[in-house]
RNA sequence: GUGAGUGUAGCUCAGGGGUAGAGCCCCGGAUUGUGGAUCCGGCCGUCGCGGGUUCGAAUCCCGUCACUCACCCCA
């Protein structure tokens, strides 16, 4: 029998449990910090919810679920498990509309699921940290979006992070620009998003390959090329805006986010990127992507998407969001060793110590006291047994001293006829008797 | 969907046609009011699975499955 979990799955023991909900805390405590409130929505969707939205790629991954009763037989699907947040947050935005305030900011900390191929940092089942703020235009919400990213990875001590940030309409814009067939939007878009790993050549002749015109090649690469020469972003900005009239408005709001980005948190870490695609279908505004050097994929991304919500009700509302990828950053963190120290502590502050073979009540009723105290404490589950005492006091010892257990509280006869507990440090094998009903208290002050 | 690598004890791995190994873990002992070291002993295997070649296969060949990594795409 497998023991494993299925493909792409993981279970999570103790440690790693502790490390996650380190990271979700600091995740939350920020979000919360910037005026978003939580939402949790259900795993499963209905299957026409999420489909047609993603892309083609991406509906392709979608997790589905069979029909129940007679539908079995036909193989046909009904539900499926959410593939992100977004899309959910969606079919809510629209269905509780007048409930929500007029500008609904809200986080969510929830698992999603993909039929993707694992490899490193990429499973079928993921945490996603999305924050998203709906009801406005203003790219004061680009801004403070990237600044609550920005800030929740500096708090878990991220230094190198950068956030590429690009336009989808300068991206049309583009492609419209220079007449390439709508067909190959898509793949021309990827060949550009390639420029950092295979150089200005490398695209030329992807383009090429793909049968654009030569005219149409050159100018494209002429103009990124441009880019690359100029010093800042706004010259790049300015450059774009000769070539491309009708990227104006996206150029404005790229302009505005830069500036805006300055004064916040995400100071120094946005950079505009013009090869930067992204390829979920439903951003219309803004994108963004969150990267480490040494991380192939992406820590986050995320961008504008001004008529996902219009898809369920009829009625456009703007929207942005962004999301951070829990296992992402765990996967980081965890090659650079970057947990706090405390994240390694023990599952208890103390261990009862059963020293007679018949006395587990006087120890249960003593661990009774340290727990009411507010101590963790863990009784040791199984007493030795008459003819072999010292052996199995020897393995409690070891095995506290194993789990990490920093004391040790023992009611052996002389305690027993003096009304004492001795307390032992397992590092310094110090033993330090008190009478029983200050033990809880001493032990508080030493933790 | 494409490509590569790895599957041997609970864990980490060695062995590459001739009796299945080491370290760690676990259990017991040296040590009866006590422990991390040391020493001694013990437990532990369809060598991923199926077929083929061979007198003989963990080892060579074919297939298959699983995992890992990369591509694609993404968090």
């Amino acid at each position: 029998m497998n023991t494993g979990p299925a493909r792409g799955m993981r279970d999570f023991l103790p440690e790693d449990v502790r490390r996650r909900r380190y990271v979700i805390g600091v995740v939350t405590e920020v979000y919360e910090r910037y005026g978003f409130e939580p939402l949790e929505t259900p795993s499963v969707e209905n299957l026409e919810t999420l489909q047609g939205k993603y892309g083609e790629e991406g509906d392709r991954l979608i997790f589905k679920i069979l029909k129940r009763g007679e539908g079995a037989q036909t193989g046909q699907a009904d539900l499926a498990l959410r593939y992100d947040l977004t899309v959910p947050l969606a079919r809510v935005a629209a269905e509780y509309r007048g409930k929500l305030p007029k500008f609904f900011k809200r986080y969510q900390v929830q698992p999603v699921w993909r039929a993707d191929r694992p490899q490193k940092g990429r499973f079928r089942e993921f945490y996603q940290c999305d924050v998203d703020a709906i009801g406005s235009k203003s790219t004061a919400v680009e801004a403070e979006l990237l600044a609550a990213a920005a800030d929740v990875l500096s708090r878990l001590g991220f230094t190198d992070f950068t956030i590429r940030l690009n336009h989808r309409q300068l991206l049309s814009a583009m492609l419209e620009t220079w007449h390439v067939p709508a067909e190959q939007h898509a793949t021309v878009l990827v060949a550009l998003d390639k420029l950092d790993k295979v150089g200005l050549d490398g695209v030329k002749g992807d383009l090429l390959a793909q049968g654009l015109p030569a005219g149409t090649v050159d100018a494209m690469t002429a103009l990124y090329a441009a880019c690359l020469l100029c010093c800042t972003p706004e010259s790049v900005l300015d450059l774009i805006g000769e070539a491309l009239p009708a990227a104006q408005s996206a150029i404005g709001e790229l302009r505005e986010i830069l500036a805006l980005s300055a004064v916040t948190s995400a100071a120094g870490t946005v950079r505009l990127d013009l090869f930067l695609a992204r390829g979920l279908g439903y951003y219309t505004g803004a994108i963004f992507e969150i990267a480490v050097p040494d991380l192939a994929g992406s820590l986050g991304g995320g961008g504008r998407y001004d008529n996902l919500i219009g898809m369920f009700s009829g009625e456009d509302v703007p929207a942005c969001g962004i999301s951070l990828g829990l296992e992402r950053m765990l996967v980081v963190m965890a090659e650079r060793n970057m947990f706090p120290p405390s994240l390694v502590a023990s599952a208890a502050d103390v261990m009862v110590v059963q020293w007679f073979a018949a006395k587990t009540d006087l120890c249960l009723a003593l661990a009774t006291e340290f727990r009411a105290a507010g101590l963790r404490v863990e009784l040791y589950p199984e007493a030795p047994t008459e003819d072999n005492q010292k052996g199995a006091i020897v393995k409690q010892f070891q095995y506290a001293q194993a789990r990490g257990i920093p004391f040790a509280a023992v009611i052996g006869k002389p305690e027993l006829a003096a009304g004492t507990v001795s307390v032992r440090t397992l590092a310094t094998r110090q033993d330090d008797s008190r009478p029983r009903a200050d033990v809880a208290a001493y032990l508080k002050t030493k933790i």
